[in-house]
DNA sequence: AATAGTTGATAGTCACAATTATCAATTATC
DNA sequence: GATAATTGATAATTGTGACTATCAACTATT
């Protein structure tokens, strides 16, 4: 079974992590969470999205980061060392100049990002476990 | 006149920010400020560590991360690669594979950092401004 | 075509983190 | 040597952020 399926539609997502459907579209409007939209705009969650949901419980409830410390931080992750921009991407970049949201929140326009799925990145899903961005930065420092 | 020079008592300095003593005793407690110390222990803080601590209370009040986050953010300063730490050190250091709090917060012990005053340290000085880290990160990545 | 679930938006609740207050012991200053 | 300020530690206070509830309009499923 694949683990990036949509499968679990909101309710049934919120049933298996215990917090109310709105609690999941405040993750989403705050930037935690991308889920999968079908045609219709009806959100889907897949077994990634439901640990990446636990991993921000987590955060939240038991390190005691609030939502906006959890923002900051998705923003500090150097997606232009990912994915390799070009210097003039870098320059035309909003995100590379800010740190108040993940680049996920920028619109794209203009540059090697505009092709791509946020939802399917290897920046997004770098926070695949909550102790994961700090590896990413031992990866990609000399 | 020398910005690094310790001259505020802790009450002066509280007096000039606007917050009570006990409350800069906190910021030093979590780990967001070390102040110069007499030897008798005393704290002394100087036109920097005025500025730092603006920063801290406009991070806190203002951009609303809470100090669990902040102290995370700070947690992800490369500092191995700020001063070039030799591949040994790296593995032996506790900072180095954890996430919870920054560098100056733990005791270092048989690698490069024993003979320096952290708070003399250009990565403990990283957060002179409350965009800055980001900065260092553009800096230090290829 | 009827029921159940979804959408975005706004208003309300409540636990707890940020801050302040108080304490006795120690140190600075005049 | 007397007064004021500091130290660390613990207790009390309070503002607000995380979460929930409700709404009318829309979509999915049978």
């Amino acid at each position: 079974m694949n683990k990036n399926e949509p499968i679990y539609t909101i309710s049934n997502a919120a049933k298996v992590l215990g917090v109310s459907v709105y609690t999941l579209r405040m993750y989403e409007r705050e930037g935690l969470i991308i889920p999968f939209r079908k045609e219709s705009n009806q959100r889907l969650y897949s077994e990634n999205d439901i640990e990446r949901l636990q991993c921000i419980q987590k955060t939240i409830n038991e390190e005691k980061i609030n939502i906006e410390g959890i923002r900051r931080i998705l923003a500090l992750l150097p997606c232009w060392n990912v994915i390799n921009c070009s210097a003039e991407d870098r320059e035309n970049c909003n995100y590379y100049y800010s740190f108040d949201k993940p680049c996920w929140m920028y619109n794209h326009k203009n540059n090697v990002c505009q092709v791509k799925e946020c939802r399917e990145c290897e920046v997004y899903n770098s926070f695949d476990n909550c102790g994961s961005i700090k590896k990413k930065l031992r990866d990609l420092l000399p």
